[in-house]
Formats: C-alpha cells, sequence, structure tokens
DNA sequence: CGGCATCCGGGAAGATACTG
DNA sequence: CAGTATCTTCCCGGATGCCG
C-alpha cells in the first residue's frame, strides 16, 4: 500500500495547460495529449472494456491508457460504467458531450485525408472504418438506395443503413442484411479507398462477401477521397 | 559551426506516429505535437512573422516554434515567403489546404467552451477573438442588420463586417467603420462572454468604445455561448 | 485476465543564453 | 529580429509485478 500517490495531480502553478482562453486551446487541454483523440474513437460506436480498447489501439501501453482513461473522466468526457448483471464487467462509456465531437473528428479525418503523407494501407481499426463511411458520405451518390450492409470484423460486428442518403451505423448482428462483409477493416478499407478490385480480395482471401453483390460492386463507389493537397517543394 | 545535426529527422523506423490508417489518426500526426493548432490559429487571419507569432503564443519557446514551423511546412500546411520589398521580410503562412482546417478548429473550439473548466478570463490573442465571433456566429440574432465594426487590438487591427447574418472578419484599418473597439482582446471577450457590462469596462480604461454605443450594447449579445456539460461527479 | 502501480530509458518540451 | 545551442524537466513507451 503506497502512502504518498494522490495521484500527485495536485494543482501545481500550470500543469503544462496553455493558459489560454481561446476555445480550441482548451479543447487541446482537454484532448491534446497523445492517444486522447483516439481512445474517443474507438468508444464512438459505444462502450468498450479495458482491454477492448488496447487492443484496437495497437502501440498505446497500459499505463498511457489508464491515465488517458483517467484524464478524460476526469474532463467529463468518458465515464466509467459497471455494465448491469450478469455481465457485471467494468467498460468506458462517452458521456453526451463526448459523443458530440463525432462530427469534429470527423471532418479532422476528411481533412487529413488530403495530405500527400496519408498513407491508407496502414492498419485500420473496425471503428474507425464505421466512421469513415459517417464522415465521408455522400447523401447525392446513393440518395435513392435502401439497403441494409453488414460486417464482420473480428470480434466486432456492424450493421450500416442506407435509407435517402444518410448512412446509420450500429453494433449489432449482420444476420439478415442485404449484403455482409467479413474480413479485416483495412481488406474493406482497399476496396472502398484503395480501388482494389473486390475480386482480388476475394481471391485473396482477405475479405469474403456474402448477399447481393450487385450492391457490393456498388457500394465501394459512394465514398471518393477529396482531392490531395500540393506537396510541399 | 556544428557538423553533425543533419536535424537527425532521419527515418528512423517509426518517429512516433500512430501507425493508422484512419483519418484522424493522420491528422495528428500532422498537428498533434503540442502548440502546432495554435500556430496555426494564429496564421488563420493571415501571414505573421516569427516574433509575432512568438508575441502572440505566450508560453511558447523559440526552438519549439522553430521545430512546429518546420514540420507544419514539411506536412505542407504552411509555406515560408519572403514578401516583396520594400517590406522584404519573411513571414509563414498558411497554404490553402491550411486554411480549410478553419472551420474545423471552430466547431473543436465551440465545442470545447461546454468544458466547465474552461476559463475565459485567461489571456486571449486577437486572432482568437475574431475567430471565436466566426466560430460562435448566430446569423438569426443580426441577420437585419449590416454594419461595420472595428477592434484595435495592440499591434493588430481587425474590421468586421456584419451583413445578412454573416460575418466577415479582415485585417485592416478601423477607420470609417460604425463602431470602433479599443483595448485589450480580453476585455472585448469579457464583454460579450463574460457579461461585463461595457461601461464598467470604460470606466476601468480597459476599453475605449468609438461611435455607435447603442451598436455596441446590440452586438455584444450576438454571441451566446452554448450549455456547459455536466460537471463529471 | 483486467486494471493499476512502479521503475527505467529515450525523447520531446520548457527555459535561458547565445549568435549572425 | 530570427532563429540556434544547451541544459533541465517531464512525458511517453515498454517491461514487470501486484492484486482483485
Amino acid at each position: 500500500m503506497k502512502l504518498q500517490n494522490i495521484t500527485d495531480s495536485e494543482n501545481g502553478p500550470s500543469r503544462r495547460r496553455y493558459e489560454d482562453a481561446c476555445g480550441t486551446a482548451h479543447a487541446l487541454d482537454l484532448i491534446g495529449e497523445r492517444w486522447a483523440l483516439l481512445v474517443m474513437r474507438e468508444l464512438m460506436m459505444g462502450p468498450k472494456r479495458f482491454g477492448d480498447l488496447r487492443a484496437d489501439l495497437p502501440g498505446i501501453s497500459a499505463n498511457v491508457l489508464t491515465q488517458r482513461l483517467e484524464g478524460l473522466e476526469a474532463a467529463g468526457i468518458v465515464v466509467k460504467r459497471q455494465l448491469p448483471p450478469p455481465a457485471a464487467v467494468q467498460v468506458y462509456e462517452l458521456t453526451e458531450w463526448g459523443y458530440q465531437s463525432k462530427p469534429i473528428m470527423g471532418a479532422l479525418g476528411r481533412w487529413a485525408t488530403r495530405s500527400p503523407l496519408h498513407d491508407p494501407t496502414l492498419h485500420l481499426s473496425a471503428v474507425s472504418l464505421m466512421l469513415s463511411f459517417q464522415a465521408m458520405n455522400q447523401p447525392a451518390r446513393h440518395k435513392d438506395l435502401t439497403a441494409t450492409i453488414g460486417f464482420r470484423l473480428g470480434r466486432e460486428s456492424y450493421v450500416l443503413r442506407l435509407e435517402e442518403g444518410a448512412i446509420d451505423a450500429t453494433r449489432g448482428d449482420p444476420d439478415g442484411a442485404d449484403l455482409v462483409f467479413t474480413g479485416a477493416a483495412r481488406a474493406v478499407a482497399a476496396a472502398v479507398y484503395g480501388g482494389v478490385p473486390l475480386a482480388t480480395l476475394e481471391a485473396e482471401g482477405a475479405l469474403a462477401i456474402a448477399g447481393d453483390h450487385i450492391l457490393a460492386e456498388r457500394f465501394i463507389t459512394f465514398f471518393p477521397l477529396p482531392p490531395k493537397a500540393p506537396q510541399p517543394v
């Protein structure tokens, strides 16, 4: 038992904050530390356990994840909650205010894909893929289409609902969807954002497609990437 | 003269990037380092010199500012430019892509002002004040009003143009504006966001108001802050 | 196993002094 | 004025270990 670990986040004169009244600067005080925004991203589709967060954020270490969750909770962005029995496990969940950052993260992601340095072939989490569909949505491309598309991405499954141009994404079982993709999130991304033909991914065993293949071919054309910014010199 | 300082930003295996295909993660690779976003904020109303950036970002040190500018330039967000003679000084300017982050920063700032921990009485830069008017704009509050309002905030002067609910802000001389505020940016913020009466600020000598006082009293009611998020626990 | 504390090495950030 | 050099401090990342 330790005697003097009051978390020492005692208010020293200025524990490395920007002493700035600007709202944007305060946002950085809240979520500007390393990994903080990505932890929020992983919670954007619903609550998660510590271990799942860790698994979906390759590269984060346990102690940093602990610190970020503490910080986000102290800020009122995340709450630690006990699931009701029989599950009775502890999960972390965004508050209503935390969820309101979703469109901002979407806009930030869309902006950053204009970077010439962006590499879309790296690892991608299941949540990131679902959020990307909403962030990159172009309603005009499918406003006449109503469809349900399922994704089985390792531990997580999602259902995408397209209706009148809007896209709704929820965690849940894809059974009964018009179309179901099974594989890694990055394989789906390769088709949607990388232009890799679905047939190629199926042949490689990277992606399995069940249901309406015509719909699948249409779906992957719905999310055009914005034009790249000019390379610096 | 040093022999071995190739800036050593040689491509080690992964110079502390998130190896993540997600656009938001890439955004953090580009602008997630400390001070980066605030440097961009200070350039949002037009180019600035190194020394002015330093003065408007109290707390940043010269070497960190140098590194951030190098990084932002390498990313294609900022360009270093030589002003034409006779000025012929070096300035830093956002690229077109860099300027496109403006609405994102605005949304981020608006989101963060819901934080119970936000302190609007701290130091505020002139640029932050101008950006806040655009970020917090509620067109319905003044869509019938056409007016020009000037601000003399230390070294910098700005002109705000209100027309049909839109707000346009540019650097420039306030001469001829319907109303001119002269003082520190935080004094204006105290009136607009802090509810401090203009008469009080005038009496204290914190703010001088020239021109249409009625307009001034109306103006400070145009930017309501969003409701606070619940305090954590 | 999930959550959290501890110790340690490397590197980024802060402060200050210095140079062209 | 526009940065660079240097030193210190602190954060991040990784490993280990404790406890429920």
